[in-house]
DNA sequence: GGAATTCTGTACGCTACCGTACATATGGGT
DNA sequence: ACCCATATGTACGGTAGCGTACAGAATTCC
């Protein structure tokens, strides 16, 4: 048991998974640090220096945003995962940028060595490229809802997968930032928020929403939501215990058949 | 220099790229397979038996179809890649599906011995890596052509894509099934092809496309299609020159700066 | 050669969302 | 307490794409 309290790193769900000792190894260079709502982690194109591993309650969206200034969200990342995986994919950068969604903290890693452990090829690779499995299913998934869903059930499935990363029923989020992520109108999102205050659902005000009834969220969001949550609780490491046991034995054998 | 002319695995660019080494070791296992158009190469949840490298011609359509029917494709895969990475990236199984939509011949190879391989992180792996990465790109920019351009647009981009992976100018292909891949009516295709058609870019007849003017297709496409391009420049290696000589010395330095 | 199937063309009302414009409310700053 | 910036509400015409229906054209099958 290592000079445990102080070592929050395990609040990033990626981080807890690994083994003691690739988490030994990291640990000396992992920093901690807060971020800002709005703030740019990473701008399309540019070489990434950092990867950055959120903790509870800090949301990073990734967003590509076109020539004309039109937007939409690809994908978000909380404490299940991580923020620049082009580095160990090979790429180096990517054309989307990436920026907070939810301020909180997040555990920076320097680039390289990340890189090298996880050429390593232990259970970081293993981790990692799961985790970038079930960013893929969000993508796609994405893709799809933007294809065919109306703007109420896709507002839906994005508070609930904000609230999947959240701490609490409460987001601080403003419709604008919100049209933004869904690449939609602001009016268009103040429509559909306002049926789902009609129906109790949430509760907003000045830039904060509270989600009241989370069933009755479930209930109108279209497939996509549960398509890919199923997917991360398949390919992800369980939500970690409060009081870390990993690594010692997996309590229970995943949902992996077999 | 191997028992070369019967060789056509390199005219799959992934393979094409390994170090004769890796090569070899997986030549033995390649099967060389015709696949119709229509087929479907794996299903949503089904556990990956095989993995399959495409060879110039044919096209593999990942696709994501809903409880109601509708569908919209996600990707596409051709000489330049692979289906079947979530055999790698450690899910084993996508939520999508993957049907062929350009007839033709694939190599074939058991999934395990790929990832045998891929574990070996050599070559292959580096390759698969920028591979899945070059493929995020793809999705991601789908999920934002889906929401913001017209149908015209994305008809544009479809046939770029294609073309990019097809030896001629004609594809085989009905606007019912193009209709499918994009997601919308098989009536907004008809009326999106007949533009085209009216303006001299492509030409059609039932089942077949002949594409008449590329560069006037290129001037009407959205800029998705032109990020996806030079992300798969960038990431993967360049085709193959016909008398292969790769990994001797990469003739140019790709488009990549410095 | 004729029938059946499969593709493509056209039409028409409907709806969700857009672009724009402006009104109202809320909270923070001084 | 007031002002100002910011957030939200509402309205209205425009339009792209939908759902549906059906008609004509090109292959395939017998």
């Amino acid at each position: 048991m290592p000079k445990s309290a102080k070592i929050i790193p395990t609040q990033n769900r990626l981080l807890a998974a690994l083994p003691t000792e690739v988490f030994d190894r990291l640990l000396p260079y992992l920093t901690l640090t807060p971020v800002p709502l709005g703030k740019v982690v990473y701008e399309p194109g540019a070489e990434l220096e950092n990867v950055y591993f959120p903790l509870p309650g800090c949301i990073v969206s990734m967003l590509y945003v076109m020539k004309d200034g039109a937007s939409a969200e690809i994908a978000v990342v909380g404490d299940e995962g991580m923020v620049g995986i082009a580095l160990f994919m090979g790429g180096g950068t990517t054309p989307s940028r990436a920026l907070v969604q939810s301020a909180g903290q997040v555990f920076l890693l320097n680039g390289s060595l990340l890189k090298k452990e996880f050429d390593r090829h232990g259970k970081l690779q293993v981790l990692l490229l799961r985790y970038t499995q079930a960013l893929i299913t969000q993508m796609s998934q994405t893709a799809v809802c933007n294809r065919h869903h109306s703007v109420e059930k896709q507002l839906c499935r994005w508070l609930l997968l904000s609230r999947d990363r959240l701490p609490t029923n409460e987001l601080t989020m403003t419709q604008e930032l919100i049209a933004n992520m869904l690449g939609v109108r602001r009016e268009g999102v103040t429509e559909a928020a306002g049926k789902l205050q009609a129906q109790g659902l949430i509760h907003y005000s000045r830039g904060h929403i509270t989600i009241l009834d989370r069933p009755g969220l479930e209930a109108r969001v279209c497939e996509c939501y549960g398509v890919v949550k199923r997917e991360y609780d398949r390919l992800l490491p369980e939500k970690a215990a409060p009081l870390s046991k990993q690594a010692a034995h997996p309590s229970k054998p995943a949902l992996l058949p077999g």
